[in-house]
DNA sequence: AAGTGGTCTAGACCACGCA
DNA sequence: GCGTGGTCTAGACCACTTT
């Protein structure tokens, strides 16, 4: 791996241009691979000696870039076995991106019924949040959610079209993000919420079997990729009445 | 400093209780420095190397702890300076733990108004929150917020008399966890909090001068300290038509 | 120029999981 | 017993800030 920015009898002492690790440099190529999905969720990586070898670096130095991609949730790290692609299927990996919780006792654990599912041209709003140009497709995902067999959430998902080929024709699983890494290698990286609270429209109020104008909390998250783009935008309305929304604060 | 696990012609080879990392020590030391107030925020530490003779320890094992501290948000290391006590004062550190933002423009720096201040005997909730006995007494503050000089926030907090005396009878800051860091050397480490979405009682309509039943955020968040005690229960009921509560997931 | 944190290396040893 | 990640050390050099 190449040095960026020393030796070479430069310009006197400092660099002009920014300075960039080589530990970082090794974090990029990692993460281009995982990108491109080289590797798959659940597979394990080379050991940290193969990589270091293989990207002429010292074993520490690719430590640490496996260090900060753990810390970042792509990779898990097992002692004595190994450096595998993290997997956010398991269990615990679904509460990640799911902050809903029950008030009480249960697992929380949420199931999904699909409503509608179509493509069409985005509208200004999807524009804006997705990144997208006038004349742009979306795939349209309208669904209701249950937390321990309770129905408490009705959301409207939409993704560009462009970037989910053939999407409408699935059988959608309940957790729609492994879907998008396994089927379209596109891994989400994180997410922004807005929340607010507002009085339950007529129309969620149906699907929700509730009365109009109960408050409801609504979610507007917009998901990010490995490389930062927008993919994927969700409005999500949710009861709280036997539910809340779990946020830890460091 | 000394070992945990090791050495001293053991029982075989393994240990039957948990292993304990050195730098996990230094950590520990460290902490207990900053939760008795050793250092004050804003002040600077010894250097790396030092601290490494103090302790009797390498250098990279004592950066290791302090790195650590640097991501608990609990130092602040500034390459060519030295390492520094965080100082939740500064306008970036506001917002640690202040998650309401203003939709569109404007700064979003919250304001405050105190309504009451008393102490009283902890309430069933109060002690559940703050893990306290029956008997306790705790120190009841009742105030609202603006955000963007806009009435949006009304909220009790309960801290333990114990922890806070003579707290009854200050004048109290716009951001309190500066006030318990400084006056009662009390770091609050992590929030947890719960949202949910209600309607305004008539109470709380009155103080934010809107209609009785308007939907509303309710935030239950209690604050913990560097020794993981419950310190500070608070119950805000925040109007969000013209703010968000962001939430980054990462 | 001196002092600080930041990077990088090389090597030793430890804890863990598995065959 | 072997291979993996995890810890710890010692030393060199780099980048940044201050004197």
């Amino acid at each position: 791996m190449e040095r960026s920015g020393d030796g070479q009898a430069g310009s006197g002492s400092g660099n002009a241009v920014g300075f960039r690790p080589l530990y970082r440099q090794v974090y990029d190529t990692l993460l281009k691979r995982l990108a491109d999905a080289v590797w798959q969720p659940g597979q394990i990586l080379p050991s940290e000696g193969q990589l270091a070898a293989e990207l002429g670096v010292s074993q520490g130095t690719v430590r640490k870039a496996l260090d900060a991609l753990t810390a970042d949730s792509l990779l898990v790290r097992r002692q004595g076995r190994g450096t595998f692609v993290a997997d956010h299927d398991d269990k615990q990996s679904v509460f990640r991106f799911f902050k809903l919780r029950p008030d009480g006792d249960g697992t929380g654990m949420p199931t999904s019924r699909v409503l509608a599912i179509a493509e069409a041209t985005a509208s200004a709003d999807e524009r804006g949040r997705l990144d997208l140009v006038r004349t742009a497709r979306v795939v349209r995902i309208e669904r209701v959610r249950s937390i321990d067999g309770r129905l408490c959430v009705s959301e409207t998902i939409s993704v560009p079209a462009s970037l989910f080929p053939g999407i409408a024709g699935l059988e959608l699983p309940n957790t729609l993000y492994s879907l998008y890494a396994i089927r379209y290698g596109i891994t989400i990286a994180t997410a922004n919420e807005r929340l607010k609270a507002v009085a339950l429209a007529e129309r969620e109020a149906g699907l929700l079997a509730v009365a109009q104008g109960t408050p409801a909390l609504e979610i507007d998250r917009v998901a990010v990729d490995l490389e930062e783009r927008p993919v994927e935008w969700r409005l999500s309305t949710c009861l709280t009445q036997d539910v809340h929304y779990r946020s830890v604060l460091r």
